[in-house]
DNA sequence: AAACATTCCTGCACGC
DNA sequence: TGCGTGCAGGAATGTT
Protein backbone atom coordinates (compact mmCIF):
# COMPACT_ATOMS: atom_id res chain seq x y z
CA UNK A 1 0.00 0.00 0.00
CA UNK A 2 2.59 2.55 -0.94
CA UNK A 3 1.33 5.84 -0.18
CA UNK A 4 3.25 8.71 1.05
CA UNK A 5 5.11 7.08 4.19
CA UNK A 6 5.70 4.09 2.83
CA UNK A 7 7.73 5.64 -0.37
CA UNK A 8 9.39 8.02 2.18
CA UNK A 9 10.57 4.63 3.60
CA UNK A 10 11.89 3.16 0.91
CA UNK A 11 13.65 6.83 0.27
CA UNK A 12 15.13 6.67 3.16
CA UNK A 13 16.68 3.22 3.56
CA UNK A 14 18.24 3.56 -0.97
CA UNK A 15 19.45 6.98 0.26
CA UNK A 16 21.93 4.71 2.91
CA UNK A 17 22.33 2.02 -0.14
CA UNK A 18 22.57 3.50 -3.53
CA UNK A 19 24.56 6.93 -3.50
CA UNK A 20 27.98 6.64 -5.48
CA UNK A 21 26.89 3.27 -7.01
CA UNK A 22 27.48 2.90 -10.48
CA UNK A 23 25.32 0.80 -12.75
CA UNK A 24 27.33 -2.08 -14.29
CA UNK A 25 24.39 -4.26 -15.65
CA UNK A 26 20.94 -3.76 -16.07
CA UNK A 27 18.08 -6.01 -16.92
CA UNK A 28 14.22 -5.42 -17.97
CA UNK A 29 11.38 -7.80 -18.11
CA UNK A 30 9.42 -7.61 -21.57
CA UNK A 31 6.09 -6.83 -19.92
CA UNK A 32 4.95 -3.20 -19.46
CA UNK A 33 4.25 -1.26 -16.45
CA UNK A 34 1.31 0.39 -16.67
CA UNK A 35 1.84 1.72 -20.19
CA UNK A 36 5.27 2.26 -20.63
CA UNK A 37 7.97 0.20 -22.33
CA UNK A 38 10.72 -0.60 -20.54
CA UNK A 39 13.26 -1.81 -23.28
CA UNK A 40 15.40 1.58 -23.22
CA UNK A 41 16.11 1.43 -19.48
CA UNK A 42 19.31 -0.62 -19.51
CA UNK A 43 21.27 1.60 -22.20
CA UNK A 44 20.55 4.55 -20.38
CA UNK A 45 21.45 3.38 -17.22
CA UNK A 46 24.34 1.50 -17.41
CA UNK A 47 28.00 3.07 -16.45
CA UNK A 48 25.65 5.57 -14.50
CA UNK A 49 26.43 6.08 -10.90
CA UNK A 50 23.28 6.87 -8.48
CA UNK A 51 22.75 10.55 -6.26
CA UNK A 52 20.52 10.95 -3.35
CA UNK A 53 17.03 9.80 -4.22
CA UNK A 54 14.32 12.16 -3.74
CA UNK A 55 10.79 11.98 -3.46
CA UNK A 56 7.52 14.24 -4.76
CA UNK A 57 4.49 12.91 -3.53
CA UNK A 58 4.66 8.95 -3.83
CA UNK A 59 6.95 9.70 -6.86
CA UNK A 60 10.38 8.50 -6.27
CA UNK A 61 13.49 10.64 -8.09
CA UNK A 62 16.19 8.81 -8.50
CA UNK A 63 18.68 10.84 -9.60
CA UNK A 64 22.16 9.34 -11.75
CA UNK A 65 25.25 11.30 -12.98
CA UNK A 66 24.99 12.78 -16.62
CA UNK A 67 21.80 14.29 -15.53
CA UNK A 68 18.93 11.57 -15.98
CA UNK A 69 16.91 10.49 -13.05
CA UNK A 70 14.92 7.23 -12.54
CA UNK A 71 11.56 8.41 -12.16
CA UNK A 72 9.62 5.47 -10.48
CA UNK A 73 5.58 4.76 -8.73
CA UNK A 74 4.96 2.10 -7.00
CA UNK A 75 1.29 1.82 -7.99
CA UNK A 76 -0.12 -1.02 -5.74
CA UNK A 77 2.73 -3.63 -5.44
CA UNK A 78 5.71 -2.31 -6.41
CA UNK A 79 9.19 -3.03 -4.33
CA UNK A 80 12.54 -1.98 -4.77
CA UNK A 81 14.62 -4.44 -2.98
CA UNK A 82 18.23 -4.50 -2.21
CA UNK A 83 20.68 -6.65 -2.05
CA UNK A 84 22.40 -7.47 1.39
CA UNK A 85 25.14 -9.63 2.36
CA UNK A 86 24.00 -13.28 3.03
CA UNK A 87 20.09 -12.53 1.02
CA UNK A 88 20.39 -13.04 -2.73
CA UNK A 89 16.01 -13.11 -3.36
CA UNK A 90 17.00 -13.93 -6.92
CA UNK A 91 15.70 -17.02 -6.91
CA UNK A 92 12.24 -16.42 -4.72
CA UNK A 93 12.11 -13.27 -6.85
CA UNK A 94 8.51 -12.94 -9.57
CA UNK A 95 7.68 -10.03 -11.24
CA UNK A 96 11.07 -8.68 -11.58
CA UNK A 97 10.66 -5.81 -13.66
CA UNK A 98 13.97 -4.17 -13.40
CA UNK A 99 17.43 -5.35 -11.97
CA UNK A 100 20.34 -3.69 -11.54
CA UNK A 101 23.62 -4.93 -10.71
CA UNK A 102 26.17 -2.41 -9.47
CA UNK A 103 30.31 -2.54 -9.57
CA UNK A 104 30.84 -4.33 -6.19
CA UNK A 105 28.04 -6.54 -6.86
CA UNK A 106 25.37 -5.17 -5.60
CA UNK A 107 21.94 -5.35 -6.66
CA UNK A 108 18.89 -3.55 -6.82
CA UNK A 109 15.49 -5.04 -8.15
CA UNK A 110 11.93 -3.97 -8.81
CA UNK A 111 9.63 -5.99 -8.58
CA UNK A 112 5.67 -5.16 -9.08
CA UNK A 113 3.25 -8.38 -9.21
CA UNK A 114 0.37 -5.83 -10.65
CA UNK A 115 2.26 -4.11 -12.84
CA UNK A 116 0.33 -0.70 -11.75
CA UNK A 117 3.40 1.01 -10.94
CA UNK A 118 6.06 3.42 -13.20
CA UNK A 119 9.36 3.08 -14.63
CA UNK A 120 10.60 6.10 -16.74
CA UNK A 121 14.11 7.30 -17.58
CA UNK A 122 13.94 11.54 -18.02
CA UNK A 123 16.49 14.29 -17.33
CA UNK A 124 16.54 16.37 -14.84
CA UNK A 125 16.31 18.94 -16.15
CA UNK A 126 13.63 18.29 -17.62
CA UNK A 127 11.52 16.70 -14.74
CA UNK A 128 9.48 20.08 -13.67
CA UNK A 129 7.22 19.60 -16.89
CA UNK A 130 6.72 15.64 -16.64
CA UNK A 131 3.08 14.72 -16.91
CA UNK A 132 2.91 13.20 -14.23
CA UNK A 133 4.57 15.46 -11.91
CA UNK A 134 3.47 18.58 -13.15
CA UNK A 135 0.68 19.06 -11.71
CA UNK A 136 0.87 17.25 -7.98
CA UNK A 137 -0.02 19.53 -5.30
CA UNK A 138 1.92 20.68 -2.07
CA UNK A 139 3.68 18.17 0.46
CA UNK A 140 2.00 16.64 3.24
CA UNK A 141 4.71 16.84 5.72
CA UNK A 142 5.32 20.76 4.38
CA UNK A 143 1.59 22.36 4.79
CA UNK A 144 0.79 24.99 6.90
CA UNK A 145 -0.37 24.08 10.71
CA UNK A 146 -3.22 26.72 10.53
CA UNK A 147 -5.18 24.68 6.91
CA UNK A 148 -5.87 28.17 5.56
CA UNK A 149 -3.61 27.13 2.69
CA UNK A 150 -5.99 23.64 2.21
CA UNK A 151 -9.32 25.76 2.72
CA UNK A 152 -8.44 28.06 0.25
CA UNK A 153 -7.43 25.45 -1.90
CA UNK A 154 -11.18 24.16 -1.15
CA UNK A 155 -13.07 26.70 -1.30
CA UNK A 156 -16.33 25.75 -3.66
CA UNK A 157 -15.44 22.22 -3.91
CA UNK A 158 -18.70 19.89 -3.81
CA UNK A 159 -16.92 16.51 -3.71
CA UNK A 160 -16.15 15.27 0.05
CA UNK A 161 -13.27 15.83 2.39
CA UNK A 162 -12.38 12.39 1.40
CA UNK A 163 -12.56 11.71 -2.10
CA UNK A 164 -10.55 15.57 -1.80
CA UNK A 165 -7.83 14.32 0.34
CA UNK A 166 -6.77 11.44 -2.02
CA UNK A 167 -6.47 14.29 -5.22
CA UNK A 168 -3.03 14.69 -5.54
CA UNK A 169 -3.25 17.68 -7.26
CA UNK A 170 -4.55 19.14 -3.99
CA UNK A 171 -1.71 17.76 -1.56
CA UNK A 172 0.51 14.75 -3.04
CA UNK A 173 0.91 11.58 -0.67
CA UNK A 174 -2.36 10.81 1.16
CA UNK A 175 -3.86 7.56 -0.08
CA UNK A 176 -6.83 5.49 1.02
CA UNK A 177 -5.64 4.28 4.36
CA UNK A 178 -4.48 7.66 5.46
CA UNK A 179 -6.92 9.29 4.09
CA UNK A 180 -9.47 7.75 6.73
CA UNK A 181 -7.02 8.15 9.67
CA UNK A 182 -6.59 11.40 9.35
CA UNK A 183 -9.88 12.54 9.31
CA UNK A 184 -11.10 10.22 12.19
CA UNK A 185 -8.19 11.73 14.26
CA UNK A 186 -9.35 14.92 13.41
CA UNK A 187 -13.07 14.03 13.87
CA UNK A 188 -14.59 14.99 10.52
CA UNK A 189 -17.34 13.32 8.89
CA UNK A 190 -15.41 11.79 5.32
CA UNK A 191 -19.05 12.54 3.69
CA UNK A 192 -19.20 16.12 4.58
CA UNK A 193 -18.50 18.64 1.17
CA UNK A 194 -14.90 19.59 0.86
CA UNK A 195 -16.01 23.14 0.59
CA UNK A 196 -18.01 23.19 3.51
CA UNK A 197 -15.53 22.45 6.48
CA UNK A 198 -15.04 25.63 8.80
CA UNK A 199 -11.80 26.96 9.16
CA UNK A 200 -11.07 25.30 12.59
CA UNK A 201 -12.01 22.11 10.86
CA UNK A 202 -8.87 22.76 8.24
CA UNK A 203 -7.10 23.71 11.26
CA UNK A 204 -7.23 19.90 12.74
CA UNK A 205 -6.87 17.94 9.04
CA UNK A 206 -3.86 20.15 8.43
CA UNK A 207 -2.66 19.16 12.14
CA UNK A 208 -3.25 15.78 11.76
CA UNK A 209 -1.94 14.80 8.44
CA UNK A 210 1.81 15.57 9.32
CA UNK A 211 1.24 13.95 12.35
CA UNK A 212 -0.18 10.61 10.93
CA UNK A 213 2.17 10.40 7.94
CA UNK A 214 5.21 11.03 10.79
CA UNK A 215 4.02 8.27 12.72
CA UNK A 216 4.00 5.92 10.27
CA UNK A 217 7.39 6.58 8.75
CA UNK A 218 8.67 5.90 12.20
CA UNK A 219 7.24 2.64 11.74
CA UNK A 220 8.36 2.29 8.44
CA UNK A 221 4.74 2.81 6.99
CA UNK A 222 1.83 0.14 6.90
CA UNK A 223 2.25 -3.26 5.33
CA UNK A 224 -1.71 -4.28 4.54
CA UNK A 225 -0.18 -6.90 2.31
CA UNK A 226 2.03 -6.30 -0.18
CA UNK A 227 4.55 -3.16 0.58
CA UNK A 228 7.76 -4.52 1.88
CA UNK A 229 10.94 -1.91 2.76
CA UNK A 230 13.95 -2.64 0.28
CA UNK A 231 15.29 -5.35 2.76
CA UNK A 232 11.90 -7.35 2.13
CA UNK A 233 10.54 -6.18 5.79
CA UNK A 234 7.20 -5.43 6.29
CA UNK A 235 5.89 -2.08 7.51
CA UNK A 236 4.57 -1.56 11.38
CA UNK A 237 2.65 0.66 11.57
CA UNK A 238 -0.50 -1.57 10.65
CA UNK A 239 -0.77 -2.08 13.92
CA UNK A 240 -1.71 1.66 15.02
CA UNK A 241 -4.31 1.99 11.99
CA UNK A 242 -7.71 3.58 14.35
CA UNK A 243 -10.04 2.89 11.80
CA UNK A 244 -8.66 1.51 8.17
CA UNK A 245 -9.87 -1.83 7.67
CA UNK A 246 -11.61 -2.12 11.09
CA UNK A 247 -15.15 -2.05 9.79
CA UNK A 248 -17.32 -3.50 12.89
CA UNK A 249 -14.18 -3.19 15.17
CA UNK A 250 -14.85 -1.05 18.42
CA UNK A 251 -13.83 2.49 18.17
CA UNK A 252 -10.74 2.87 19.69
CA UNK A 253 -12.24 6.51 21.19
CA UNK A 254 -15.36 5.64 22.00
CA UNK A 255 -16.43 1.60 21.40
CA UNK A 256 -18.86 2.34 18.72
CA UNK A 257 -18.93 -0.02 15.69
CA UNK A 258 -15.80 1.08 13.01
CA UNK A 259 -18.37 1.76 9.51
CA UNK A 260 -16.82 1.24 6.18
CA UNK A 261 -18.83 3.15 3.22
CA UNK A 262 -17.59 3.22 -0.44
CA UNK A 263 -16.69 6.50 -1.75
CA UNK A 264 -15.67 6.93 -5.64
CA UNK A 265 -15.39 3.60 -5.37
CA UNK A 266 -13.35 3.26 -2.55
CA UNK A 267 -13.22 1.94 0.87
CA UNK A 268 -13.71 4.92 3.89
CA UNK A 269 -13.73 3.58 7.24
CA UNK A 270 -14.72 6.09 10.24
CA UNK A 271 -15.89 6.21 13.71
CA UNK A 272 -19.77 7.31 13.00
CA UNK A 273 -19.90 8.87 17.04
CA UNK A 274 -16.66 10.53 16.88
CA UNK A 275 -16.64 11.62 13.44
CA UNK A 276 -19.72 14.43 13.24
CA UNK A 277 -20.57 17.46 13.53
CA UNK A 278 -20.90 19.03 16.99
CA UNK A 279 -23.55 21.96 17.66
CA UNK A 280 -26.01 22.24 14.55
CA UNK A 281 -27.17 25.85 15.22
CA UNK A 282 -23.98 26.91 13.38
CA UNK A 283 -24.38 24.65 10.81
CA UNK A 284 -27.73 25.65 10.61
CA UNK A 285 -26.43 29.18 10.03
CA UNK A 286 -23.87 28.61 7.62
CA UNK A 287 -25.84 26.52 5.44
CA UNK A 288 -26.56 29.39 2.39
CA UNK A 289 -26.95 27.48 -0.81
CA UNK A 290 -30.45 27.35 -2.37
CA UNK A 291 -32.92 24.56 -1.49
CA UNK A 292 -32.92 22.67 -4.59
CA UNK A 293 -29.13 22.59 -4.73
CA UNK A 294 -29.22 20.44 -1.44
CA UNK A 295 -31.84 18.76 -2.80
CA UNK A 296 -29.99 17.66 -5.12
CA UNK A 297 -26.76 16.84 -3.45
CA UNK A 298 -28.60 14.96 -0.98
CA UNK A 299 -29.95 12.73 -3.47
CA UNK A 300 -26.70 12.08 -5.26
CA UNK A 301 -25.14 11.09 -2.13
CA UNK A 302 -27.93 8.77 -1.85
CA UNK A 303 -27.23 7.17 -5.11
CA UNK A 304 -23.69 6.31 -3.77
CA UNK A 305 -24.34 3.64 -1.17
C1' DA B 1 -14.72 -14.81 -4.47
C1' DA B 2 -15.22 -10.05 -3.68
C1' DA B 3 -12.17 -6.65 -2.63
C1' DC B 4 -8.03 -4.11 -3.38
C1' DA B 5 -3.21 -0.07 -1.60
C1' DT B 6 -2.41 3.01 -7.36
C1' DT B 7 -3.18 6.57 -11.50
C1' DC B 8 -5.32 7.75 -15.75
C1' DC B 9 -8.94 8.35 -19.00
C1' DT B 10 -13.70 8.94 -20.44
C1' DG B 11 -17.97 11.04 -20.41
C1' DC B 12 -21.61 13.30 -17.96
C1' DA B 13 -23.55 17.33 -15.67
C1' DC B 14 -23.28 21.71 -14.18
C1' DG B 15 -22.73 26.65 -14.60
C1' DC B 16 -21.35 30.69 -16.98
C1' DT C 1 -26.13 26.54 -27.62
C1' DG C 2 -21.28 26.09 -26.57
C1' DC C 3 -17.38 25.55 -23.68
C1' DG C 4 -14.68 24.75 -19.62
C1' DT C 5 -14.44 22.52 -15.39
C1' DG C 6 -15.43 19.27 -11.68
C1' DC C 7 -16.62 14.93 -10.56
C1' DA C 8 -17.80 9.84 -10.74
C1' DG C 9 -16.84 5.57 -12.55
C1' DG C 10 -14.20 2.29 -14.84
C1' DA C 11 -9.93 0.14 -16.50
C1' DA C 12 -5.42 -1.78 -15.89
C1' DT C 13 -3.91 -6.78 -13.13
C1' DG C 14 -2.93 -10.64 -9.93
C1' DT C 15 -3.51 -12.12 -5.26
C1' DT C 16 -5.81 -13.40 -1.10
Amino acid sequence: MPELPEVETVRRMLAGAIPGRRVARARVSRKRLRTTSLASLPERLVGRTFASPRRTGKFLLLDLDGGVTLLSHLGMSGRWLYWRPGWNPDEALDHVHLKLVFEDCATLWFQDVRRFGMLRVVETAKLGKDASLRLLGPDPLAVPRDGAALRSAARGARTSIKTWLLDQRRIAGLGNIYASEVLFRARIDPRRRAGALAAEEWSRVATEIPAVLEESIARMGTTFSSYRTIWNEPGQYGEELLVYDRNGEPCRNCGTPVRRIVQNGRSTFFCPSCQRREGSSRQRRGARAPARRVQRQRSRRLSNH
